[in-house]
RNA sequence: GCCGUUGUAGCUCAGGGGUAGAGCACUUCCUUGGUAAGGAAGAGGUCAAGGGUUCAAAUCCCUUCAAUGGCUCCA
């Protein structure tokens, strides 16, 4: 029998007979790791543990701890829930059932049987009942004649619609307990290693996406090889709920839809427009030493203005219908770009001007369909932390290097850390549809974007058929409390639409010239901003951000005055506090400044008024002891500094 | 927009074919206190809106609106 060599992910070659398996492995180095290894990473492919591993190979085991271990585990879970789904209701037909980022998800026709959250706790006890049966997953390849007979038996018509798109001889089957399914795999060796089950909930979703098609029942679980880790993952979700921004919005009193406004119109309450009024600053600040300069322009438009831009044709669906004045219609902005290029174009350029940078916190009006709207991070109106970049070619890549620095700087400011940098390319079949037919330009500007997310060493994914219609783009993923991906900020190159409103510059030639143009919003909008600052904060605005920075707690109210005297002062210093006046005891007041998430408090009594103090408690419990209102003042101040540098 | 779920006081929720309930919040009074809930009283609701069934509807049915979990979409 021949040997194979087997490099491990430590560097370290070993040699084991042709044919050996992940298992034997694992058991060959100890047989605690044998028990818990999932499934293994063979040359880059993740297989099973009990597949023959027939030539030298690279190969690390995976554990539960994985990524990809979890996902073997997941996607198995799936398979499980089918095959309890069908030993409860006989006859269901199956659409596709992968792993996801947390869980997994099975897409089910179930007929005329009506399935509803009620079912949960039975499925999930069947699943745990076959689970325990420690059935193997096995794999078989089968040809396409096979498979198709084996679903149309059956009577499955999305597999045999998913056989049908597949080649012969690579198909394969994975069969446990009484279940087969349609699978490229791997699996976990049983069902056995699956010990905790939650059903987590019910959605209907399109058949392969498509909204033309039929809708399936799909049912989103999670599994775990330890019950603990269950527990453990369904409190995280219950405080992840809590950090909600449609929660704390509320109970902070930030903002508020109302019945009569409309849908996905919101309304900013004192501190919610406190708060915009603060970041609007901070940007207005950054952005003149950036060397922006701000313009206003109005909320409407003409018709003529977005044929000539061409945003009509692709998002007239997604704007406010127009409105008829004088036998001409008027749209509500859905973008600031047209404006701004307008703004360009009112008076000449030279070289010499460029770059131009114009900013505005602009309000823009977008119908997003009602089923998209989501608190505040899908809404109907909303404020664009947006400005536009008018450069020559020479000067693009400083241009886009300094927004990216800009996005850093503000990111260190916030403290965002979990983000993902998404870099969206065209997609050249759609020339001329979804894309703008300048071949050579899409290819000359991804390029140039390329190189300086290169250069500038920022982590980045590179996605296809994401671009906007006028340029490639680089946008910002974050994710929402519950889970949800937002794109948080956006950089984008614009070659359209310089030409399409007749833009341009007298160069050094004398000779007009297109400016290259860049769109971006590193802040976002208001109010997807404040929605992920919610949650990113869990309601705890930093000092310089929060509407209310102080909380005067007069131990009664003999100290009223005292107080009033120590506000006074404060207000002198831009600090913004507020005298909780009821007559209530302490320990009341501090409780309710905690859940208002005021920063600091300052205890009042007897001794500071006659040392001429305050006692300073922070948020949380910390006790800063006694200081005069000037030191505090003046604490106060140098937090802000540290927090905005 | 599509499928599912939900809608009762400012908030969180209970109830449920026979005239509406709790806790918190709010108002007033008592209390004047030192680091996460002092006490009492009071006020507050066309039970989302419209229609239907019924002697009687907040409750059952239908429609609409809104929220919500997803899907699709996201300049």
């Amino acid at each position: 029998m021949s040997e194979i060599h087997i490099t491990l992910p430590d560097g370290s070659v070993r040699q084991y007979p042709k044919g050996v398996t992940a298992h034997e492995i694992a058991l060959s180095i100890s047989e605690g790791l044998a028990r818990n290894i999932i499934a293994a990473k063979v040359n880059g492919m993740v297989i099973e543990t009990g597949r023959a591993i027939t030539e030298d190979s690279h190969v690390s085991l995976l554990k539960w701890d994985d990524k990809e271990g979890k996902s073997t585990f997941w996607h198995s879970s799936a398979h499980l829930l089918a095959e309890a789904l069908e030993a409860l209701y006989p006859g269901v037909k199956f659409g596709i059932g992968p792993a996801i980022d947390s869980g997994f998800y099975y897409d089910i026709d179930f007929g005329d049987y009506k399935f509803t959250s009620e079912d949960f706790a039975k499925l999930e006890a069947k699943m745990l009942e076959l689970a325990k049966q420690e059935n193997a997953y096995t794999r078989k390849q089968v040809s396409k004649a096979e498979a198709l007979e084996y679903f149309t038996q059956k009577g499955d018509p999305y597999k045999i619609e998913l056989i049908n798109e597949l080649n012969d001889g690579e198909i394969t089957f994975y069969h446990q307990g009484n279940f087969t399914d349609l699978c490229r795999g791997p699996h976990l060796p049983h069902t056995g290693y699956i010990k905790a089950v939650k059903i987590l909930s019910l959605a209907g979703a399109y058949w392969r996406g498509d909204e033309k098609n039929k809708q399936l029942t799909r049912i989103y679980g999670i599994t775990f090889p330890k019950k603990s880790e269950l527990d453990a993952h369904m409190q995280m979700l219950e405080e992840a709920k809590k950090r909600d921004h449609r929660l704390l919005g509320k109970e902070l009193e930030i903002f508020a839809f109302d019945d009569d406004v409309g849908p996905g119109l919101p309304l900013w309450l004192p501190k919610g427009a406190a708060i915009i009024e603060l970041l609007e600053a901070f940007a207005k600040k950054t952005e003149k030493e950036a060397g922006y300069m701000r313009v206003k322009s109005p909320h409407i438009a003409k018709e003529s203005m977005y044929i000539k831009s061409g945003h009509l044709p692709y998002y007239a669906d997604s704007m406010f219908p127009p409105m008829e004045l004088d036998g001409i219609n008027y749209y509500l902005k859905a973008m600031n770009c047209p404006h701004h290029h307008k703004i360009f174009a009112a008076t000449p350029k030279s070289h010499r001007d460029l770059p131009v940078r114009y900013a505005e916190y602009g309000t823009c009006y977008r119908y997003e369909q009602s089923g998209e709207l989501f608190g505040l991070m899908r809404v109907r109106s909303l404020q664009m932390n947006d400005a536009h970049i008018y450069c020559t070619k020479a000067q693009f890549e400083s241009e886009f290097k300094a927004v990216n620095a800009l996005y850093l700087k503000y990111f260190k400011v916030f403290g965002i850390d979990k983000y993902v940098m998404r870099f969206s390319k065209h997609d050249p079949k759609k020339l001329g549809q979804k894309y703008i037919n300048s071949p050579e330009l899409w290819k000359e500007t991804e390029e140039m974007v390329r190189n300086v997310l290169i250069k500038s060493g920022i982590p980045y994914i590179e996605v296809e058929d994401e671009a906007a219609f006028y340029g490639p783009k680089i946008d910002i993923q974050i994710w929402s409390a519950i889970g949800r991906e937002f794109t948080l900020a956006t950089n984008q190159v614009d070659f359209a639409q310089a030409e399409r409103f007749d833009l341009y510059f007298i160069n050094e030639k004398s000779e007009k010239e297109r400016p290259l143009i860049l769109h971006r919003a590193p802040l976002s909008t208001h109010e997807r901003f404040i929605g992920f600052l919610l949650e990113h904060y869990a309601g705890k605005f930093p000092l310089w951000l929060n509407p209310e920075q102080v909380m005067i707690l007069p131990i009664s109210e003999k100290y009223q005055e005292y107080s009033e005297k120590v506000l006074n002062i404060l207000k002198n210093h831009d600090i913004r506090a507020l005298i909780d006046d009821r007559s209530e005891k302490t320990g009341k007041k501090i409780r309710d400044a905690e859940l208002k998430r005021v920063p600091l408090m300052l205890i009042l009594g007897e001794k500071e008024q006659s040392d001429n103090t305050v006692t300073v408690r922070k948020q949380g419990g910390e006790d800063l002891g006694s200081m005069t209102v000037e030191a505090f003042a003046a604490y106060v101040n140098s937090e802000i500094e540290k927090q905005l540098n």
